[in-house]
DNA sequence: CGTATGTTTGCAACATTGTTGCAGAATAAA
DNA sequence: TTTATTCTGCAACAATGTTGCAAACATACG
């Protein structure tokens, strides 16, 4: 279950299996949306620093374990990469819940940016959608 | 022409024309794209304090004469509010160039959407294309 | 004009998010 | 066990932004 899933996300990148790694990545599992360092750090069993969980964030950061989803405001939330679709997951959109302020990945629609004007050639995208969610209308 | 449509900003939203919103709305309107708080000042003719440029940045905020644009990594811009569509300002997209980092707003095209999940109602969105703009292809 | 009131500014202090240097603790390799 | 590598905690720092306070400035009113 839970884990076997730890294991498996940290043995797919070759990164060993440390204290703080395991539970971050729990956290981060057990909750389902996006989490804040702030979140992640005060749901952590075992009281970890700032530090350390920032260098944790980091690692799984740069081998795409995560990725982070910058709100308006500056509020930075992490969020596990799920990648049973590899490609989708890393062009995919994101949802914020006006209501109860949880923030969701959307992968399900292949969404197609705007037109733009002469010259200017797109690479990506980064799209944050707010409303109201499934759990709160 | 410039100290002209600075009055015509203030003025349209009962703002005091103190030299430091003066120098901040120079400083945007001649850039023409948006810029940090650190640009900003860097141009500012005077040398306004650190804390004077972001209470004028607030209440420029607070009156919509300018809005801000949150990029990935933290960075935030600020960038007139150009008027002249009303509605059409309020809800618009921004593109980033990948190669001299400068950031646009796009008023032109109307973007749809995708599709949200059962359940999720879309209210806003926040879109920020990259890619490489007009002045570097 | 002088005085009272309100606004703007600068300075110091603080909060938050994130990074880096350094040394000790814990793991893994030899 | 000894050595080498990796994690972790602490302190320090940087960047962005806010707030409290007092001096400077502008406005209004007598
Ligand atoms: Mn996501
Ligand atoms: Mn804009
Ligand atoms: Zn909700
Ligand atoms: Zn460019």
């Amino acid at each position: 279950m839970l884990q076997e899933e730890v294991s498996i996300l940290l043995g797919q990148k070759n990164m060993s299996k440390t204290p703080c790694r395991v539970e971050v990545l729990r956290v981060l599992l057990e909750s389902g949306s996006a989490l804040s360092e702030p979140d992640i750090r005060s749901r952590l069993n075992g009281g970890f620093d700032r530090t350390t969980v920032y260098r944790t964030l980091r690692s799984f950061l740069d081998q795409d374990v995560i990725h982070s989803i910058s709100l308006e405001g500056g509020t930075v939330m992490y969020a596990i990469t799920h990648q049973k679709e590899k490609h989708a997951e890393l062009f995919h959109s994101h949802f914020f819940c006006d209501d109860c302020s949880k923030v969701y990945c959307l992968t399900k629609p292949e969404f197609e940016p705007p037109v733009l004007p002469e010259g200017f050639k797109a690479n990506g995208y980064d799209l944050l959608i707010n409303g109201t969610c499934n759990n709160c209308s």
